[in-house]
DNA sequence: AGCCTGATGACATGCCATGTCATCACGAGC
DNA sequence: GCTCGTGATGACATGGCATGTCATCAGGCT
């Protein structure tokens, strides 16, 4: 199932970030991309849906994970703890310890306005995941939706700041931070 | 300044929404609008940008008015009075009364991809603006961009669950529950 | 009356996204 | 070891979106 699948999708991706950030993601063609690849424009779209989801590979199991990781954590469990402990075990396995890498892919995305709604879109992605675990939960509607939102606020801002930052702060230390900062400012 | 335009860019609207509704957005194509508006392609997009644009019109003044609102408001006022002054502001002058046209273009909006990622990124510019309001404010960075994506949770949320609901609530209480339910859960 | 401004139409183009079919490499089964 | 199936890729074609350019035309200004 998987032959020449991961090395094309690898070589399509690094091919398409180099031109990104050489040319700016408008001006880049998709026919450059498979060119620099050695694949063909067919070939890059049964990789990726579009021109635009080449930049968010990275991310895309975050939602199944958090939907699993909120359904199966401890039923006694407050609904922000859950959140705390998701929110930590994510930021040590998809974000700690791949800053630049990061810092990279956030100021290609920032630099394109469609590049900045699909990355909307991504978080939205999450936070719907986060919203379904906690229907699962047995938690009504709203309630669900708005901890979804705002577990998903917690992350971004705090990501946001994190990638700003030059020292050595943890990324989950800062999202305990805004934690704080959120409790303070709705007392 | 203002000859053709109005009634052009209204023409151009009703015949989009109109045919979404009948054949759905992607099915539609943009010379089918400007055909039933009686206008060309190349006047529809001097008017919007693209064809997801057609739908979000009615919106287009917020964020400008939110980040004076914040930017006026009584230098004692804490954050979040501001942002609940704000919301109810919002609420009554662009929300209140008008739940069916919403509804609909809601039902439009969900029903296509790309015009969800669109609808996020409208709500993304109001939160920017709220943000950029706070920081004029004096605000550190950080706490501004939380108060601002947090605002904009409350009216999501909120404004969702109004056009769920088929009995009158107004849109400010169900705004000022939602505030409660995520007092109670930060707590 | 004639000029200026700004909206629209007509024409042309580049690229994205996608459907279809052929090809080709590898693995399975006899 | 040969044949055949499976799945990825290439080649070709197409429809639509978005945009640049220039002409036209209506109304306001002097």
């Amino acid at each position: 199932m998987v032959r020449w699948q991961p090395d094309a999708r690898d070589r399509l991706e690094r091919a398409a970030i180099e031109l990104f950030q050489e040319q700016g993601f408008a001006a880049t063609t998709v026919p450059e991309i498979t060119a620099r690849a050695g694949l063909t424009t067919r070939t890059f779209h049964r990789h990726f849906a579009d021109k635009r989801e080449v930049l968010f590979g990275a991310v895309e199991e975050m939602p199944e994970l958090a939907t699993r990781m909120i359904i199966d954590a401890p039923a006694a469990q407050e609904p922000m703890t859950v959140i705390l402990e998701g929110l930590r075990m994510v930021a040590v396995t998809r974000f700690e310890g791949r800053r630049d890498d990061l810092r990279l892919r956030r100021e290609i995305v920032r630099s394109d306005a469609g590049l900045r709604e699909r990355n909307l879109h991504k978080w939205s992605t999450l936070s719907e995941a986060i919203r379904a675990g906690f229907i699962a939960r047995g938690l009504p509607a709203t309630r669900a939706a708005l901890l979804a939102e705002t577990a998903v606020t917690l992350l971004h801002v705090s990501f946001d700041e994190w990638l700003d930052r030059d020292d050595d702060s943890s990324l989950f230390q800062i999202i305990e931070n805004t934690r704080d900062l959120l409790r303070e400012a709705i007392a």
